[in-house]
DNA sequence: TTATTGTTATACTATCTATATAACAAATAT
DNA sequence: ATATTTGTTATATAGATAGTATAACAATAA
């Protein structure tokens, strides 16, 4: 899985690694039971210090996207509380199509571009 | 239109202030050509500097949500690059799915969630 | 034993957040 | 005309966050 960080992104470095993680799961690029490259490879590789790479592999952790384990180090393992997720979701998802409403962007836009993202999601690479 | 700051939020204070106004934007409580109390008046009013909330209103400006008037302080005035907005949107939508996705909440969920948002905003108080 | 793993600790710099004053120019109300 | 209120700009300060740099520890696999 390629990892690409923008040095100039007002987006902390850790984030947009925790991002693109998040969305290679989705995309199946990476699967459970995958282990991600060790904090001080992945640091290496990127050009970027270790505590950085391990600041977002500990959020990953805290958030049940993966599991650190010592000398395998860290492995997609997805745990979720639903409710607790189904919250989340709602709280964002309001927020982003607040701004698509306000933006004139119409319902059909929204829901045309919602499915082509579940369809890459769910059908891609299997 | 009531504005709410959770301090122990880990959301900067002008984060939350933009998020709320674009919120009401789209739930009708705030229309075009409504203005927004003045910096001054809304930074008492919370309880923060007005420094913050000039903030919150001039990056509500450069996103196209308000436009700011001498004496006439700020007033909601929609400005939008269609196409950079839905890019934005697809961005955004992106991440939030890829997280829903890998929290295990179905199609139908997300669907039903998002439709029921946008019930919310487009009915609402007419 | 040796090397590699996540983990923890400390220290430093830079940037961001929020506050605190202060002042300016424009516009409105008196 | 005068006084007041508006956004705007400037400067300073304190605290938090981001990122880097070393270093060391305990566990684990080769």
């Amino acid at each position: 899985m390629l990892v690409t960080i923008d040095f100039n992104s007002d987006e902390a470095i850790y984030v947009q690694l925790r991002n693109q993680i998040i969305l290679g799961i989705a995309t199946s690029e990476i699967r459970e039971g995958d282990n991600l490259p060790s904090v001080r490879e992945l640091a290496e590789n990127i050009g970027i210090n270790m505590h950085t790479v391990n600041k977002a592999y500990t959020i990953l952790k805290q958030e049940g996207y993966v599991k650190l384990d010592r000398r395998r180090g860290a492995i997609i393992a997805l745990d979720y509380d639903k409710i607790r997720s189904v919250e989340i979701l709602k709280m964002q998802m309001r927020l982003i199509l607040a701004e698509a409403i306000c933006k004139n962007i119409s319902c059909e836009e929204i829901h045309s571009i919602m499915d082509d993202i579940i369809r890459e999601f769910t059908c891609d690479s299997r």
